[in-house]
DNA sequence: GCGATAGATTGATGTTTGTCGATGCGGCAG
DNA sequence: CTGCCGCATCGACAAACATCAATCTATCGC
C-alpha cells in the first residue's frame, strides 16, 4: 500500500502537512485493546446500565436482584444473564446471602475504563 | 411479584438489612441510559479503539485515513465502516482536504461518557 | 420431607454486528 | 478527457447478542 505520507514532498511539509508520519503507535497494544473493547460492551446496553445504576443508588452495600427486576422491566432471566455480563466484565461483584442474591459495584474496574478515556 | 423489600420485618432491618428499599432511583433516564450505550457500544470494538488510539497519537491536526488501514490490519471498507460508526457516535469529526479525509477526536463527547462513569 | 420462592441455566428465535469483495464517486495528474 | 487513487457505500454472510419461556438448583418455612 502506498501512504499519503510517503508521497509528500518536503515543499508540501513545509507549505501543509500532508499526512500524520507517525504511523503504529497507540497508546495501548491490542491485547489491551480487546480488554478495554470487553469492558465497554458491558456497557453497551441500556438495561445494563440501568442495573449498573441501580446497584450503584444503593450505595455500599449493593443491591438484590429482586429489587432490580421490576424496574428495569425486563424478565427474570434477562435481567440474570445481563448481570451475568456485567460480573464477567469485572463491573459487579455478587455474593449470595441466604435465599438472595447481591451485587455491588466493582469500583476498580470501572475507574480503569475512566481513566483510558484521557 | 413481590420483592424482599415487602418481606423485611422491623426486626429483620434492625438485625440485617435485608433489601434495598429505594428501588427505581436511577441516575439518569431511560433515554440517557440509550444515549450512553450507544456511546460506549462505539468503543466496544478493538479496532474501533485502536483507531481512536491512533487518530488521538496524530495529535489536533488528526490522521489521514490511508495511514489508519495499515496499522489496524483490516481491509479500507472495514475501516471506513468503522470510522463511521465513531462518527456517528460523535467520537471522532472528518473533513476532507483534496483527495485524503481527515479525522480527529471530538474531545467533549469522550469527556462526557468519561464522566457518566462516576 | 414438601411446597414455595430466588435466582441461574438452557434452548429457541429474531436482530444486530464485523468482515470482505465489488462498486460508486469525486478529486488529482497527465 | 482519461485514467488513477482515496474513500464511502452496497450486498452478502457468518458470528454474536438480547430476549423470553421452560427448566433446574438451592434455600427457607412448615
Amino acid at each position: 500500500m502506498t501512504t499519503a505520507s510517503q508521497l509528500q514532498t518536503a515543499a508540501q511539509i513545509a507549505a501543509a502537512p500532508v499526512c500524520c508520519s507517525t504511523v503504529g503507535s497507540a497508546a495501548f497494544d491490542d491485547g489491551d485493546a480487546v480488554e478495554l473493547a470487553r469492558g465497554f460492551a458491558a456497557l453497551s446496553d441500556p438495561v445494563r446500565l440501568h442495573l449498573l445504576s441501580l446497584i450503584a443508588a444503593c450505595g455500599p452495600d449493593g443491591a438484590c436482584v429482586c429489587d432490580l427486576v421490576g424496574p428495569v422491566g425486563r424478565s427474570q432471566p434477562t435481567v440474570s444473564h445481563h448481570l451475568k455480563v456485567l460480573r464477567e466484565a469485572g463491573l459487579v461483584s455478587a455474593d449470595k446471602r441466604g435465599t438472595w442474591a447481591w451485587y455491588r459495584i466493582e469500583r476498580s474496574t470501572l475507574e480503569r475504563l475512566q481513566r483510558s478515556l484521557g
